[in-house]
DNA sequence: ATCCCGAGGG
DNA sequence: CCCTCTGGAT
């Protein structure tokens, strides 16, 4: 049983429990790419309801890039407190925004070596905005999707970057935002860091790491 | 204690 | 490559 097998025997089953778009899968709360992207970048070690529980008052106060360039540092960060970090993310915000004005007419850019360059913004968040905003190719690999794609032995690298390119191969670049918001969803709700649920997990039958621990416990 | 859809700096 | 940034939930 090839890695690819187990791609194409694995790329359904998910879909089927978690259909939709990458849009549709995504769980932060947006009204354009802008907003998209200044709740990925307080989604930093933060959980997503907690961002969506922040970004309504931010959003009323500093709705794009022009206003969010012009925000009270003080205010700004006493309105993204929660989200942790909030010093370094108030920085990011101000300075993504800044550079948007001066460099993309106040536009997010949907090239990734243009996405990088914004302050607080990884090749992750970059994956985020393209894949979730845009519909664009783009497989943003975090903590979930790493730990996923290592126990479904579809990568042994520990390499986000070869990770990507490795499930992008698997799947398919136009499948990367959605499926990368499945494993997540699955990451968190069933083949969690610590706790493996494999006795309901959909994925048994097709993963290595699920067997070789069932083989054990019999 | 450990985790939450990381990124930047040394 | 490792350290730091940070609060809240479990």
């Amino acid at each position: 049983m090839s890695a690819k097998q187990r791609a194409q025997a694995i790329a359904p089953i998910l879909r089927e429990q978690f259909p939709g778009t990458a849009v549709e899968l995504c769980e932060l709360d947006f009204a354009s790419p802008f907003q998209l992207l200044c709740a990925t970048v307080l989604s930093a070690q933060c959980t997503d309801v907690r961002v969506n529980a922040t970004t309504p008052a931010l959003f009323a106060a500093y709705p794009d890039a022009p206003a969010m360039a012009g925000a009270d540092r003080s205010h700004l960060e006493s309105l993204i407190f929660a989200t942790g970090f909030y010093r370094a993310k108030a920085n990011h915000l101000l300075e993504l925004s800044a550079r948007l004005l001066s460099t993309y007419g106040g536009e997010v850019p949907k090239r990734r070596e243009d996405l990088v360059t914004l302050a607080g913004v990884g090749r992750k968040t970059a994956n985020v905005v393209r894949s979730v905003a845009f519909s664009l190719p783009g497989l943003p690999v975090d903590t979930h999707v790493l730990r996923l794609s290592k126990r479904l032995d579809l990568v042994r690298s520990d390499d986000p970057v070869k990770v990507e390119h490795r499930l992008n191969a698997l799947f398919g670049e136009q499948e990367g935002g959605a499926l990368s918001l499945r494993l997540i969803l699955h990451g968190r709700r069933t083949c969690t860091a610590r706790v493996m649920a494999c006795e309901n997990c959909v994925l048994l039958d097709w993963c290595p790491t699920g067997k070789k621990r069932q083989a054990l416990a019999t």
